[in-house]
DNA sequence: TTTCAAAATTGTAATCATTACAAAAATATG
DNA sequence: CATATTTTTGTAATGATTACAATTTTGAAA
């Protein structure tokens, strides 16, 4: 269980006013860090936030998404997946389990954009195909 | 202008049936190389093929995507991209103009998954920022 | 060429994630 | 405490995608 002052005071340095909501929904991604998509983050927390909102929940990750204290994965066809981990990693999906993964990466091993000019404010490294487990079971 | 007869082929070769709206589909990911959305297929097209449906178009791309012919691109919130580069190539979209920009990669630029057992089927690698000409603009 | 089964296409309706928006509630400030 | 501002809620709208049954087209056998 992280500190609750803790995440308070993460969200009002990010500029964020650290509602109650707010801190439920930050504590809930950083401590589940499941990729979690937006009915997930609801449908779980309505039991502890009762008369929670989806609405809510759609309003404070475009909050956090601006402010940058969260990412939104867009590797899924049909819905977007958020991570409260801002720091530079690698996503694996799997095709046969739908499986989502974390691998470590460091930014100098991502090559640099070669055009001139540009600014980059993030870096998505995606992979798709089989994990391990699937692979042993024979299901490809 | 793309010979019709090595798109026949080519859509041959990868065990898809050369039908005519096929081949006008993938002509046009091919010639445009625009990344478009179905819906940017769908009404540009149907110009050229009266009667075409919307779901043929999707139903044509989902036979593209599952056969490899074509890849889908997730980097925006809200809607499914389509490239006919199955090659390993970057993406960069600007978040001001909303433009999405191909960059050239190799395979061996990319780091491997650190994961034991996996299998890769694609590799994406988006950035997001902001274009040379958005920046130039002043805009930011 | 004709016939016919299989495959493809169409059009409409359904689904589902997301957004818009106005009313109500909570919060912060003096 | 009073009030302006921000946040939350709930419902309705939007828009991309899919489901599906009916129709059309295709391709191969006769």
């Amino acid at each position: 269980m992280i500190d609750d002052a803790k995440i308070k005071s993460f969200l009002g340095q990010n500029g964020i006013s650290p509602l109650p909501k707010r801190v439920k929904i930050m504590q809930y991604l950083i401590e589940k860090h499941n990729h979690p998509t937006v009915d997930m983050i609801y449908s779980e927390l309505l039991h502890e936030i009762p008369g929670l909102s989806k609405t809510t929940v759609y309003n404070t990750l475009k909050l956090f998404t601006s402010k940058r204290v969260a990412v939104a994965l867009n590797i899924e066809d049909n819905e977007i997946r958020y991570d409260a981990d801002t720091a530079i990693h690698g996503h694996f999906k799997c095709r046969v389990c739908d499986g989502l993964f974390d691998f470590s990466l460091t930014q100098d091993q991502l090559p640099d954009i070669p055009m001139q000019g540009f600014s980059v404010d993030e870096y998505h490294y995606y992979l798709k195909g089989v994990c391990s487990s699937c692979r042993e079971k024979g299901l490809e």
